[in-house]
RNA sequence: GCGAGGGUAGCCAAGCCUGGAAACGGCGGCGGACUCAAGAUCCGCUCCUGUAGAGGUCCAAGGGUUCAAAUCCCUUCCCUCGCACCA
């Protein structure tokens, strides 16, 4: 009989009417301290991918759950709307951004429909409307107020291909391309604004520990992005130039400090380059920063070393950055490695300074180091007056000691670099006057909107002329408006806040209501923004909670990176053509076969691969589901039904209790790995109950229909939240009209705990396990009869006696117990077994707990090899069946 | 080079934090039930040996801790990702 299956697109169409009638998703103003959960907005292309489909099925899965247990939940999504792809599309179209991200939106927004995802539309928040940007604009003033935001001349990356300047954080790889669009980038000498993050870098770092909902490889790459470092600055007195500042981590081997370096476009070097030929050749033709060789040039000058006094010869070196540390370098070839290959290849002296520790008293010997560097730390020798001293004990002697020298604390981290050159983003509020700077543009002023989108191969800003000139709100001369808008991680670094109260207008969000329902509860995303948005979100939230606006300081309590949806190992991309289309998998299987098939493939955390194969296993599965449901509930067995658990109704029915065992064991799992994002095993549990139920029905002529009933309800509680759609159905096909919708519906409980459940799971498939392998091993056809024995009390009561014992003689210990010890020389063999797995000896079922489940299961072996099955207590067995009986081991005897 | 995360049966993938049963589930393969047949569904098997539930070998490789290791520790190899002439 082949399965009917349903008609997924019309249940899906008829619930996502009905929620949105019943206003489900709604999370009203004054809810408290709702579960925040939240996935990372996407950016409007046009169409859902198969990522958004994972990334939104996660979040929708776990808020829906949360609903059911009984909590508030705010699930919002939005748009971010501004960026470059935008822009070129209406270049490409002869149309304009606004209109192409707007049809995207309204076409991304029918397709999350489509997908059923539970979204309070009534937050949508959309990044490139006049309504939200404003707040980019008057935070960035309110940034400007507390000193937070530069502008700069700097040496900056430019994507040649997006007419764009990019933030470090924007560029990747060893070959420095553009995040987005992968062309290698440039670098230009521009006027740029900047956000202070580096004001934040010690707290961002050091918040890291305490984010212990976040991935380790997140937060690991976020430390190594901000990259702290200890160590002192220090003045070497270059020749006719003064004192020049380098930055060490290794001040204690500054006597081994034989050559000093400055970077190619130090402006000392600058200076020489403009004198001296051979610096200028250097510089603008043999300096390779990129290489692996580190280049060169001799200055002919000399530096003094501040703590020998020495002269020592100052070097331009392509090796030496200007942007880490000053720019310049105390060179100690004997104590690292590139300084050894430099000082090899220049002839400079290598001096040995620091020696390994040794035990005792034996006086430290100078390392060889004339063929590599000795890199570690140890005890100080040819130093004067420091041998002797331990490296770190000189790094504090010398810092003191060396006038020049102070301890210093270096990141990696830059300021971040917020302008781009582009059309379709926020304009920066400033308006450059000549005879006054840039000046703000007051705040009753905001927003300052964007203008008409003009085509042309420049920045469109510029070419607004009238948009551009305008008078200088201090001095009213004329003037122009900056044309450099925002970088688009701008928006996204305080969306999250926005949710809170999408249409406040006088503030960017309700101070109250955050500080009640922030920090997000759960965030989910791709980790391709592991130091991007998220250090940017870090950073704005701490900032905000500076200017008092907000009590929280960290924005994401647990972040979860969700993984790959590849084809055949591959990463599907657009580029290679290995795509599937969520439309198509919604068309042909349903919004819900997509999304259960998704959460049950992998846990969403790790990278799966799609497979046809199962998504139709999954769509057959759901079927049944429908199938078992509906016969079900168009019987007669359904009237009158109790909707309680049934449990009392009929206690003899064995076969029903082992079902209620099952249902109960199903809830237990279930919910605690919804708990913690397990959508894999959880649903797997699920599905595994359906699969019970059926076998249930196929093998009694009649099921217990309260039992069926439950277990059946609560099949579909557990799918819920992954499959909303047909679970809804089916909810309304089995309680009637009036049980309401099941998004509101309470989740299930289970009578027992996990252990519990797993241990009687355990016995049984031991039992038909070990039934199934004297059969096999026996050699026996057709059983007659199985008779099932389980250990008799004393037993328990000996297992549970030896396990807390701690008694040295547990045979003297156990036969001194009248009730074991009458039972003779069984009761001695016993002992001894105990006694030699002493160890290992774990808590089984009670007595009580072991007959029943094993009674309860009964028909699985029955089923199994079409014989009687008698589940005995010890003393009704025979006594050679009885002694084998151990407690969670029945003795089992088969008749042929 | 530094850092992080991994390597589990033919394949995908749980378990590892909190040590205790050849190790969940799916796919593929094999056998059986149902069927004229196919599909679907259902019941088993899928490391080796074994005529009563046993024995052996096993979770990248090697070593260690422990009564007991896929799980904890160390070393090595391989994979993925991030950072990198970082002073």
């Amino acid at each position: 009989m082949s399965e009917e299956g349903y008609d997924h697109t019309a249940v899906e169409r008829r619930w996502q009417e009905a929620w949105a009638e019943a206003d489900a998703y709604r999370t009203p103003d004054d809810a408290e301290d709702p579960t925040y959960v939240l996935g990372m907005f996407p950016y409007p292309s046009g169409k859902l991918h198969m990522g958004h489909v994972r990334n939104y099925t996660i979040t929708d899965a776990y808020a829906r759950y949360r609903r059911m247990q009984g909590e508030d939940v705010l699930h919002p999504m939005g748009w971010d709307s501004f960026g470059l792809p935008a822009e070129n599309a209406a270049k490409e179209r002869d149309s304009n951004p606004r209109d192409w991200t707007m049809d995207c939106i309204d076409t991304m927004r029918g397709q999350m429909e489509s997908m059923g995802f539970g979204y309070d539309w009534d937050r949508e928040v959309t990044t490139c409307e006049p309504e939200y940007y404003q707040w980019n604009q008057w935070l960035f003033e309110q940034f400007y107020d507390e000193d937070l935001v530069e502008r700069r001349a700097a040496e900056v990356n430019w994507c040649p291909d997006c007419e764009t300047v990019l933030a470090d954080e924007q560029v990747e790889g060893e070959d420095e391309h553009c995040w987005r669009c992968g062309t290698i980038v440039e670098q230009r000498e521009l006027d740029q604004w900047t956000l202070g993050i580096t004001e934040y870098a010690d707290e961002l770092l050091s918040a890291i520990d305490d984010l212990e909902g976040w991935p380790d490889s997140v937060r690991e790459m976020q430390r190594n992005w901000i990259g702290r470092q200890e160590g002192s600055r220090v003045e070497f007195s270059v020749e006719d130039h003064g004192p020049v500042e380098a930055f060490t981590t290794r001040l204690d081997t500054i006597h081994g400090a034989t050559f000093f370096a400055l970077a190619p476009d130090h402006p000392i070097s600058e200076e020489l380059a403009a004198e001296d030929d051979d610096v200028a050749h250097f510089v603008e033709e043999v300096a390779d920063p990129d290489g692996d060789e580190p280049n060169g040039v001799e200055t002919g000058l000399t530096a003094t070393n501040p703590a020998t006094g020495e002269e020592v010869p100052v070097f331009v070196a392509d090796f030496v950055l200007s942007d880490v540390g000053t720019g310049a370098l105390m060179g100690v070839p004997g104590h690292d490695e590139r300084d050894h290959a430099f000082a090899e290849r220049m002839g400079v002296d290598i001096v040995p300074v620091v020696a390994p520790e040794l035990e005792g008293d034996e006086d430290p010997e100078a390392p060889d180091v004339s063929e590599g560097a000795y890199t570690e730390d140890g005890v100080l020798v040819n130093s004067g007056a420091y041998d002797g001293l331990s490296s770190a004990a000189a790094r504090e002697e010398l810092t003191a000691d060396i006038d020049s020298a102070e301890f210093h604390t270096q990141y990696r981290l830059r300021d971040w670099l917020i302008s781009r050159q582009r059309y379709w983003g926020t304009p920066i509020p400033v308006i450059h006057c000549d005879d006054c700077g840039p000046v703000l543009v007051p705040e009753e002023d905001l927003p300052v909107e964007l203008p008409e989108f003009i085509n042309t191969t420049g920045n469109p800003l510029d070419a607004a002329t009238e948009w551009k000139h305008i008078s200088c709100p201090e001095c009213g001369a004329d003037a122009v408006r900056e044309t450099d808008t925002m970088d688009t991680f701008v928006d996204s670094s305080w969306y999250f806040l926005r949710y809170v109260s999408p249409d406040l207008a006088d503030a960017p969000f309700d101070v109250e209501r955050a500080n009640d329902w922030m920090p997000v509860d759960q965030y989910v995303g791709g980790l391709e923004h592991a130091v991007m948005h998220l250090l940017y979100a870090r950073f704005v939230t701490k900032a905000i909670a500076d200017m008092d606006l907000l009590e929280h300081r960290e924005p994401f309590t647990n972040l979860l990176g969700q993984g790959m949806v590849q084809l055949d190992g591959e990463k599907m991309s657009k580029s290679k053509g290995n795509t599937v289309s969520p439309q198509r998998i919604v068309d042909d299987y349903g919004a819900d076969t997509a999304r259960l098939f998704m959460m049950q493939a992998a846990r969403p955390d790790t990278a799966f691969d799609w497979s046809e194969e199962g998504v139709k296993s999954t769509h057959r599965f759901l079927g049944r589901l429908a199938e078992t449901v509906r016969s079900f509930a168009g019987s007669d067995a359904v009237v009158g039904t109790d909707p309680g658990d049934g449990a009392e109704a009929d206690a003899a029915d064995a076969t029903a209790a082992y079902v209620r065992s099952e249902v109960d064991a199903a809830v237990a799992i279930a919910t605690e790995n919804f708990d913690d994002l397990g959508f894999d095993l959880a649903t797997r549990e699920a599905q595994q109950l359906v699969g019970t139920l059926r076998s249930y029905r196929e093998y009694v002529d009649a099921v217990h229909a309260p039992t069926f009933r439950r277990g059946l309800e609560t099949a579909i509680k557990l799918l819920a939240p992954v499959a909303p759609h047909l679970t809804e159905e089916l909810y309304a096909e089995l309680t009637g009209e009036d049980a309401g919708l099941l998004v509101d519906a309470e989740w299930p409980t289970a009578a027992v705990d996990i252990d519990e459940a797993e241990k009687r799971r355990q016995l049984v498939e031991n039992t038909r396990e070990d039934v199934r392998t004297i059969v096999d091993v026996a050699g026996i056809d057709e059983p007659e009869r199985i008779d099932v024995v389980v250990a008799p009390e004393w037993k328990h009561r000996a297992l549970s006696i030896a396990i807390d014992s701690d008694a040295p003689n547990l045979v003297g210990e156990l036969m001194q117990n009248p009730d074991i010890q009458r039972h003779g020389s069984a009761a001695a063999d016993y002992a001894k077994d105990l006694q030699a797995e002493r160890e290992a000896l774990r808590p089984t079922l009670s007595p009580d707990a072991e007959r029943e489940a094993l009674e309860a299961a009964a028909w699985l072996v029955e089923r199994e090899f079409e014989a009687p099955v008698r589940v005995l207590p010890a003393e009704e067995a025979n006594d050679d069946a009885a002694s084998k009986a151990e407690p969670g081991r029945p003795a089992i005897d088969i008749a042929e």
